[in-house]
DNA sequence: TCTATTAGATGATGTTTATCATCTAATACA
DNA sequence: TGTATTAGATGATAAACATCATCTAATAGA
């Protein structure tokens, strides 16, 4: 086992893996601090690396951001994916609402669910990242349809509309005053 | 009518024209920027100022947000009882939902719910504003469930529930492509 | 093994921004 | 009417940041 050294350069596979941490952690920080609030700095800290190499993993930050979001989206898509393998159709559904209504995921956005943690940040940036975002939303919904019954358009329609409510009251929870959030999360949770 | 000079002290009644200019520029701008993107110079900018008067009538970016917030409030608040006024229970509320997932909304963060507007932003602001956001949806939920007909607990979390959804719908159809936005819509508009 | 290439480090740079200090000319009250 | 107060203007300041230029030491391919 070797020490890096200061200006070391890295194997192929070694900087794969600094890619993998560069956009793990963008995932994390935008979902906690948001996309304005998290810098390339720090995201480039969160991955044991100095700012100045991340131009060599992207282009701009915007770009960072868009892969941000589809790891984080893919992150969720598989959740949702390894319930139903566990539990079925319904009961999955059923588990994973009670989930994602839960405490904890109000309380750890960094970790959860990308409509909720960044939906209305997004909307203020590029087509690109709109694209990957909307992208994102679809293939969670087509997997929540999964867990459904009925004809497949319903089941779409039902999931989408299923993933609307869910986002917005935990966007609504995280927004307020503990009060109005156990108000909102105790309505939905049915 | 005599011009405004440039070093002017102002009377009250003018101050006060200031303040209110002031808070719905914010308001606005909050709403279609986001509240990062929102300097207090292009705030007072938009309502004919400077920056520099800024801190005499707030003490700090905070504050401004936190007002802004109460005014997005209030104006959805009053948009959804003048429809209660004019088309009764229910209907208002159809009418309403409409409204909330047509296209000019989504097209108009700038004149619509806060709630889809800056939900994701909020929850990373003090906690002076969440207590003023989770009052404003209080509210709103309050004025929702005047719409609804059975028990008053039972009203109230279908309001909630509602306001969730209608929320999660549009932050969704903003942060997306305009195919998966459409979707989305359609899903929730039933 | 030798050399061209490059991951990551260091150190600017220019911009944007919240907030403060200071100034001035009206207002508001005595 | 005269004076203390203050709304708003101008100008600074200091902190963040995205991005660029440059440097260095390994790697990768011959």
């Amino acid at each position: 086992m070797e020490e890096a050294s200061e200006k070391m350069r890295v194997s192929q596979e070694e900087m794969e893996k600094s890619h993998q941490r560069i956009v793990d952690g963008a995932a994390r920080l935008v979902r906690k601090r948001g996309i304005e609030r998290t810098s390339v700095a720090d995201v480039m800290n969160e991955a044991g690396l100095t700012h100045g190499g991340f131009y060599r993993h992207f282009k701009t930050k915007d770009e960072l951001v868009t892969a941000a979001l589809e790891a984080a989206f893919a992150r969720m898509t598989a959740d949702i994916e390894a319930r139903l393998e566990k539990l079925g159709p319904e009961a999955a559904i059923a588990d994973y609402h009670a989930h994602y209504l839960s405490k904890e995921h109000v309380a750890h956005p960094e970790i959860g669910c990308p409509v909720a943690a960044v939906g209305a940040d997004v909307a203020r940036e590029p087509d690109a990242t709109k694209i990957a975002f909307g992208e994102g939303v679809k293939r969670v919904i087509e997997t929540l349809a999964k867990g459904m019954r009925g004809a497949k358009q319903q089941k779409l329609e039902r999931a989408a509309r299923e993933l609307a409510m869910l986002a917005g009251a935990v966007t609504i929870a995280r927004a307020s005053d503990p009060d109005t959030a156990r108000e909102i999360l105790a309505a939905c949770r049915l």
